[in-house]
DNA sequence: AATGATCTTGATGAGGCCTTAACGCCGTCC
DNA sequence: GGACGGCGTTAAGGCCTCATCAAGATCATT
């Protein structure tokens, strides 16, 4: 299900678009002023963020600006008709659309869809096999040859996910704490040695040695196929 | 140099995007309707696509599903004001962003930027092979011919990356040093030496007699490819 | 409200990395 | 020819990072 989050200061629309958006499957969250949205969108991890630049605390490019400094998820930005600077500095900031107060809902379901189809990554190979277990990143599902499904906590799963979609390459401690953590963590490198040594518990024939989530002494880790 | 294909029959349209993109350093070309517009997609292969859907021959979402269907090159779609359905319609025929005419050039100038920015995810790093090893820049990994991966320290791999980015230039001492150490570092030269000598251990056929981590004597070091 | 799973946090020991110093070599300059 | 400075090499100690364990805190579910 596709998580939105609705960062605007008037009830209305809120309520209007909690309304839309929930009939259509979408999992909608709201917050009311800038500080509290960039709150929301390191706590919820939304797949889609909709933003009025008309904020009563911060300006909208401040918004923009503070999202994209650690996530690349699409910003779609509300603002009144006529302010054609704002819209190209928005745009410039980082934002990935913009839409004009008063909007058709149907315009807005579109972009939407837009948005959160080019964000989807390419589905380019979601199974992968190493000799001793599978991650099929499609279902979200890990198989170990020898005793069947192995289940992770959510934590877990996103970092192996990450480490797959990197297979191969290294994935620095502070990529890998931004993405699963958000930018206030990235100097807990203590939470990777904790989880790492999980998922070896969980995955590697031994995890003592792994063969397959290895570690790359002050570097990051890296996924080996 | 981005290169943009514009398909529109309004020759007005096409001079002024002509002019215009051609001053901020585009590459432009056109298409005056829908059949020649995806041959040119094809040939061209072009960064970025503005679509005018009002054209003679086909039907705009037609133009965007037969680009659709082999390449992912983001596409502006251009039309006249009040046709919400189409402007839907485009979207989810898997358009990526839409502009109303008449339009301001400097809105459809940042959409362009935007566009183009979004689709250029990865500045893909190089992969720099010698005779005897093989430095790849973006998975932090390091391949020797006759004994598969080498293991660098962090520091290792600092001043390997410095090098191999700048290869075949001189590098300066005072360059490594205060990348990788800091400005306060300036002077430590025997860092280099050390580190130098640890390189050349873990990378050349024969250390004693470098061919790859040249020392210019007095001045710095250089990657010789 | 209680239970179990999950996440966070702290402590400990081991190993590896960085730093530093010492020494020998080679070239240049006096 | 000798002194000097830059470079390569080696080795040892201190410190930082990592792996592991365990207990407390938090969350979800009943």
């Amino acid at each position: 299900m596709t998580r939105v989050l609705v960062i605007d200061d008037e009830p209305s629309i809120l309520r209007a678009l909690r309304i839309n958006l929930s009939a259509r499957q979408y999992e909608v969250s709201t917050a009311a002023d800038g500080t509290s949205g960039l709150a929301a969108v390191a706590r919820d991890r939304p797949d889609v963020l909709i933003l009025d630049l008309g904020l009563p605390d911060m300006d909208g490019t401040e918004v923009i600006s503070g999202v994209r400094g650690w996530t690349s998820i699409p910003i779609i930005v509300l603002s009144v008709w006529g302010q054609e600077s704002m819209k190209v500095a928005a745009l410039d900031a980082g934002a990935d659309d913009y839409v004009t107060k008063p909007f058709g809902m149907d315009e807005l379901l579109a972009r939407l869809r837009a948005a959160v189809r080019r964000s989807a990554p390419a589905p380019d190979e979601p199974v992968v096999k190493t000799g001793h277990f599978t991650v099929d990143l499609a279902a979200k599902r890990v198989t170990r040859a020898d005793q069947g499904d192995i289940r992770l906590t959510p934590t877990e799963w996103q970092i192996l996910e990450i480490l797959v979609r990197n297979r191969g390459r290294l994935v620095t401690q502070r990529q890998l704490l931004q993405e699963v953590w958000g930018p206030a963590y990235e100097t807990e490198s203590n939470y990777l040695r904790v989880y790492l040594a999980q998922l070896r518990r969980k995955l590697e024939p031994e995890a003592s040695q792994p063969r397959y989530l290895l570690t790359e002494p002050g570097m990051g880790y890296r996924f080996q196929v």
